[in-house]
DNA sequence: GTCCCCATCATTGTATACGAAATGTAGGAA
DNA sequence: TTCCTACATTTCGTATACAATGATGGGGAC
């Protein structure tokens, strides 16, 4: 899906609206990283090269880092709940291994973000796990969920405990065991398309 | 000057485009929190409340540790030699003290995050650094300069020593430095916008 | 004198129209 | 056959037009 072009037109027909509004939506996306923007040659959905990919892991882990260490000094024990309240829908939402399982994974990692309660992380915190949703798609395995239960439930686990530290090495840990699934795999699976092979022997 | 409307007739006469132009460019700077946009009410230059001021610098620490953090390991003699430059030309410009010499300061680090080479790391950098100018403007005090150049010196020293450690320490204190300049002395300014002060005290 | 309602105006939101750039295609020459 | 050129078609970039929403001010009632 990623390098599919998006033709203004379609996509007004496609949601009854004119090209007007497709054109906003597009340029927004354009700055949040998911579509590509060529003057004069349309938007396509962005192909992040692996070393971009590799840049919004590293931003992703320092941002999410943060959030962490502030999450720790000021989580109540209601966030805790509520943390524990998703973690179960994921857990839920797994069997069938649907698509709502990965959105699932994303929001819980926004739902960090927001808790933390600053409202800048908590848009770059948006913005990156949907880039990595997408970097997932590209060189990923096919089906492969990128966050395991385990993990999330290791880092309330540490909030519960108001432990700081631990909070923020296990939320390091989930990110590494992440960034590996969606982007070192890449090298060794023959289905990947042509392009994602091309784009990493350009380097 | 930050709660000024922007009305997208007037722009667009005073640059010689349409309101489309005017509008993509509204919106545009909406997401990057200069301008706020509420719906069927128009556009107005962004007016941070104290605690999203506080968010923006929060954000703003995280990410240019990262940005020295990556510098220093990778950075070059040529590298060192172009911020060197810059430096300079912020020594020149500070004695006629203008407008020229703050928009200097947040090119410094505009110049280190694009030199630590993360696309990402460097939107982002570019983003708050724009916002903290807005914060400034809002809450310092006038005519203060937000960067010391000693400060920018010593960041400097220390990647030249490849000293990863004391080069974050160094952006850390800047940093603290700047936030001060910028926010704290906000509440004993009587010059102050009266808007900021009703901003203030509603918390 | 003050408050409220309605009319008018200003400004935004969306659609459409037109010119420009780029891409694809057919035909002819080497 | 292959390459190049000219034309046709598609799609984008910008301006303009119209509808809808919110602001402003004046007149009347209490």
């Amino acid at each position: 899906m990623p390098g599919d072009k998006l033709t203004e037109d379609l996509i007004g027909d496609r949601f009854g609206v004119s090209r007007t509004i497709v054109r906003t939506a597009l340029a927004r996306l354009n700055v949040e990283g998911l579509v590509d923007l060529q003057p004069n040659k349309g938007a396509a959905i962005a192909q992040p090269s692996l070393s971009e990919a590799h840049d919004v892991f590293e931003a992703r882990m320092c941002l999410e880092r943060q959030v962490l260490t502030r999450l720790a000094d000021k989580v109540t024990d209601s966030d805790i709940e509520r943390l524990e309240r998703h973690i179960a829908l994921e857990n839920k939402a797994t069997p069938n291994d649907g698509p709502a399982s990965i959105r699932l994974a994303g929001e819980f990692h926004i739902l960090l973000a927001d808790l933390a309660g600053n409202s800048v992380l908590s848009r770059y915190v948006d913005e990156v796990v949907s880039r990595c949703s997408l970097i997932l798609a590209l060189y990923g395995r096919p089906h492969s969920s990128d966050c395991s239960l385990n993990e999330h439930q290791q880092i309330v686990d540490a909030l519960r405990a108001r432990d700081g530290t631990r909070a923020v090495a296990s939320m390091g840990h989930h990110l590494e065991a992440v960034t590996e699934r969606a982007l070192l795999s890449s090298t060794t699976d023959k289905h990947r398309d042509i392009r994602t092979i091309l784009d990493y022997y350009a380097k």
